[in-house]
DNA sequence: TTGTAGGCGTTATCAT
DNA sequence: ATGATAACGCCTACAA
């Protein structure tokens, strides 16, 4: 069933009928009510490899996912699927290792899909410096800054992660934590991880309290088993933590089993503190504390701002979105 | 860069440009070479939309994912996205509420993308039994068994949920419990939750043990809040149990939670069982007793009974794949 | 082994 | 407002 069926079908030729097909002015309403009709009747679907061998495009969007562990990507990827169901857009999401070049997998995405955007689910600026250039279709990187990247067909949607890290640790040390070990990812390779990173170091010198990122900083990947290792890393140097940050909720979950099998009781014994907000975390024994990250507004904004780029040609923009920190029951006050 | 531009630069025509770049016999080696070499060198790529325009189909393997909030699908994903990975297709992933029809969504985007095969996570027959006969590609459906259903061109792979289950109920009964409590999906429309249903009724029936689904049964959808509210409820009708089995681990996450709030402790006061065997569960406190569903083999064969139907063009075959029923640290003997 | 040409289903540019 | 027709980039007979 071809566009030229329904010509003969209804008697029309194939431009008009094509032209009605795609809301075109000049047609009858007459012509086009006689078209649709048909063309539902006949459950017509149009070829779309043909209408983007003509158009030199596609109507894709492309989500270019990275760090598959991330619970929080998953959440943000039911999220967006949502958001363009509802428009004329079509989703691919293409999931990738830590490890690979997120750019560069785009490039080649961008060749084989020709996709109208791109939004990218974490990533790291160096690969946007080495690589971005090449990619002139409008993007969105959600989760990181790019704000410092010039770029001007790459905006940005995040959480300020620094200081979120920062409020965190606000927190425990407002709690009376004094001695607290972080658990956060590779901040030499992430942009997130060292922003995060940066906010507990302002905040402890803030405060006026050593840490020794020698010692009571792990660098992992954002996983259970990672949090799980990392934990029991920090507890072999006997230093007398009485709070953990881990910096993602997954990590803070490794924490707490770690903890566990030590013989610790949290938060008893020892606080911890991720984050994210994963739903998740509220259903824990403890409740999990955490800086909440609100992925429903991350992604609204970033398929918004996507979406205005695309079609109206919107400059790149960098917003942040607000988040909140969550003090549960994994976390005690321990003044006295 | 087209095949047309190639053939300039090469001298040769775009016939055997065509078939130097698809490995077509017929080629001299000297061609070849020099064609691949100019390729390579200019960045081409074959465009997409043409070649499947010609060829009437795609290399797309379709994904269909039903239920967002299930965990176990995201773990799925991936392996299977790992999997196509490193074959010539390419890999679309469609998520859909659980309340959409996925076989009349597959149906739409068979047209819309013309895949070659379609794995379904998830789904229930009674979808399939009403529209399916429409579909004419290689499909398989994962987790659920459709052996019943004999359509010629659906495969599935699942676990055998009902023995599953049994196994479930039969460890709990083995550990002394004689008053145990069953939240599931809603079994009048899930087969998975029906037949997890039936293994209970089944492991009850052979010990001799009361089981009333009016009282003892919550039927919820699979989510840490459904699994909270459903015991909420169970823990109304002040019957003694001394455990409860969740048939599903998001459900049973939301179950420990609610007995924590409700002033009971677990395993002490009481056990819960899980199903699924989601990596977290071995993070929790307590852990989560479960059965371990083998995310990673279902996901394999999945992909390779599809590749062979697409490939070999082998029959609708149907596989259950083994599970392991793991008793963990929420789970307690209670004979003396 | 290589070249030539027709056509896949659509859109868009012309006439009419 | 409508109809005819030329692309879009590729594959594939078929001819050479």
């Amino acid at each position: 069933m071809t566009i030229k069926d329904l010509a003969a079908k209804t008697g029309y030729a194939v431009g008009t009928v094509s032209r009605a097909l795609n809301n075109h002015p000049n047609v009858s309403e007459r012509a086009r009510q006689v078209i649709l009709e048909a063309a539902a009747e006949s459950g017509f679907q149009l070829n779309i490899n043909a209408k983007q061998l003509k158009q030199h495009h596609s109507t894709t969007i492309l989500v270019v996912v990275k760090g598959t562990g991330n619970e929080l990507f998953g959440e943000m990827v039911e999220s967006i699927q949502n958001l363009i169901a509802q428009t004329r857009y079509q989703l691919v999401v293409d999931y990738m290792d830590e490890d690979e070049n997120e750019v560069l997998r785009a490039l080649q995405l961008c060749r084989e899909k020709k996709p109208l955007g791109i939004l990218f689910l974490g990533g790291n600026n160096r690969n946007f410096i080495r690589s971005f250039g090449d990619i002139d279709i409008p993007c969105v990187l959600v989760t990181n800054d790019a704000s410092m990247l010039t770029f001007d067909n790459l905006s940005s949607v995040s959480t300020d992660d620094r200081e979120a890290a920062r409020r965190a640790i606000d927190t425990l040390i407002g709690l009376g934590h004094g001695c607290i070990a972080v658990i956060g990812g590779d901040r030499t390779v992430s942009d997130i991880s060292r922003l995060r990173y940066e906010g507990c170091l302002q905040s402890f010198a803030e405060h006026g309290i050593a840490f020794d990122p020698q010692q009571d900083y792990q660098g992992v990947r954002f996983s259970y088993r990672d949090g799980y290792r990392a934990t029991r890393e920090l507890l072999n140097n006997s230093r007398p933590y009485t709070a953990i940050f881990a910096t993602a909720d997954v990590l803070a979950i490794g924490t707490i089993r770690a903890l566990r099998d030590c013989g610790m009781r949290v938060p008893e014994d020892i606080s911890v503190m991720g984050l994210d907000g994963l739903p998740l975390g509220s259903f824990l024994v403890p409740q999990l504390a955490t800086v909440r990250q609100t992925v429903s507004l991350l992604a609204k904004r970033s398929v918004e701002i996507l979406l205005d780029s695309i079609e109206q040609g919107a400059p790149a923009c960098h917003e942040t979105v607000p988040f909140e920190v969550l003090s549960r029951e994994s976390v005690r006050s321990i003044t006295e």
